[in-house]
DNA sequence: CCGCATCCGATTGGATACTG
DNA sequence: CAGTATCCAATCGGATGCGG
């Protein structure tokens, strides 16, 4: 075996990048994780999922995100490709924010975050009725 | 509606938990990101996937994450219910490290995470080339 | 073998104020 | 309306060295 191991498991790892020892930019787990990193990125993309909007309309809908963040979230998106802005003229004027192909791409991703999330919330109350202390090691 | 809007997409935002204006910690999205979040984190679940290991065994096949991250990621992977660890007697001492039902409840999403890695991927590289075109034709 | 303690540079995200 | 600029506290991750 190239790597020295046999035992990957094709379902999990299907080819060669997946099998990095490191954290490697170009494995496609760190590509889509760098997509949907930061506080606020799954929000803003969940937002764009539905439609191209305004820099205003962001805000309106996430009314807690700082002009900041919102910025560079979308600055970062549009620099990996997910995301393209166009400035719409008159007046006042407005800027529209739309998910590229590459964009859409994530849409099954945050499908199965959600879905993995519930399915974890809910291994997690059997296990707690299961086996009742198994979960208080820390402190 | 409740809260004030009426576009919910279903299969994006099945229910209520999935409408929050900011991330809050008891949204699926926000458990699932935070079970996988972190340098390394995706690298130790994955070794932890195909069976227990002991703490060099994943030190051998991660060699260059640190003895502090690593033991950090599994604290941290132990305290929100996705493995346990039980220490072996004997010389040497070892440890077992073990996903949870809840831990292994992440694999569909490793799973996902690299399809989507690879669909960003082959998007961005149709852009280039559809992208590439539109510029010239347009510009 | 299995970690924890400490230090440290870099990055993060929030608040606030200001501009085209 | 659509952002930028600056400051700041907190967190992160790597390195090194030590203890059970």
């Amino acid at each position: 075996m190239p790597d020295g191991r046999g035992d990957w498991d094709g379902e999990l790892v299907p080819d060669e990048r997946g099998r990095a020892a490191r954290p490697e930019p170009d494995c496609p787990v760190e590509i889509a994780l760098a997509a949907v990193a930061g506080r606020w990125t799954t929000l803003v993309l969940r937002e764009l999922m539905h439609g191209p909007h305004s820099y205003s309309d962001l805000c309106e809908r996430l009314p807690d995100i700082s002009a900041k963040v919102l910025a560079e979230r979308l600055r970062v998106l549009e620099h990996r490709g997910l995301l393209t802005h166009e400035r719409l003229r008159g007046f006042p004027v407005r800027t529209r924010y739309q998910l590229t192909p590459a964009g859409q791409a994530l849409r099954p991703l945050l499908i199965e975050l959600y879905r993995t999330g519930v399915a974890v919330d809910t291994a997690l109350g059997q296990r707690t009725v299961a086996t009742a202390d198994a979960g208080r090691a820390s402190r």
